[in-house]
DNA sequence: TATGCGCGCTAATTATATCAAGCACATTCT
DNA sequence: AGAATGTGCTTGATATAATTAGCGCGCATA
């Protein structure tokens, strides 16, 4: 089964992949976000040591990071409002898993793009043989 | 402060009031939400003595009672998700919009695990050379 | 070499959410 | 009347979120 992380595991793995990912020190967290998030907090929550830290604190690193408040509240197993749970829920956890940086997630997308218009140009040259 | 009412006391009067229109006790609400909120918490609650109950807590009481999640945690402070996608979010707006199929995203996936090791390689060819 | 700095991390402490138990009063049943 | 039950409410006890202070390490610079 995939039980095998807990909730705040994931959670603590995902934060320090993207402060990872920004290039911050915990310290430089703690004072960017205004000591909303102390530095040693931060460093409880990312060792999973935490298990669910309040939707202020995550609201504060969501900012910061400018990455999704909604899937840290996920993560952090919180019900979070949604409008409609369908299948999109599992990919988007897939992708934020992966922590692109802006440049990546350009060169994905036009990578995608890509990738489609051949497939579409396969498809007419079927149609013609 | 020309603030009257604290945030508790809002949360407070208006969980009593829907409470009192649905006609529960504050056990039978404990007994309804199979245990998840005690009469006694939820007294503390509606009289303003806690100050910020778990969003857990919150969305036990919006379902038994068929009213808004998202309002009794305005209520009490928290931080909503903006239901509008905003471009303050960036990414998950881009990608579903793109709408992507699943072998298309196994194939992003794995082109973007490939680049990352490219770059990880030229990073050592550099450090030597 | 030494001294200072930034790093992740831990320990001790405080604040607060949450619960189990029980109290005082009212209504109803025997 | 007296037991039984239901009501809101209070009070400790416990768990855990969150902070402040500080430790040890690597790395740079005097």
């Amino acid at each position: 089964m995939s039980d095998t992380l807990s909730l705040a595991t994931k959670l603590g793995q995902h934060l320090a992949a993207i402060r990872g990912d920004r290039g911050y020190s915990l310290r430089t967290v703690e004072e960017l976000t205004n000591k909303k998030v102390s530095n040693a907090y931060l460093n409880q929550i990312e060792n999973g040591k935490i298990k669910q830290p309040s939707p202020t604190i995550l609201y504060s690193l969501a900012q910061l990071y400018k990455t999704s408040y909604e899937v840290l509240m996920e993560k952090a197993g919180y019900i979070t409002p949604k409008p409609t749970k369908d299948a999109h829920h599992g990919k988007l956890a897939t992708w934020t898993e992966l922590n692109l940086t802006e440049a990546e997630e350009q060169a994905a997308i036009e990578f995608i793009k890509w990738q489609r218009q051949l497939r579409e140009k396969e498809e007419k040259e079927r149609e013609k043989g």
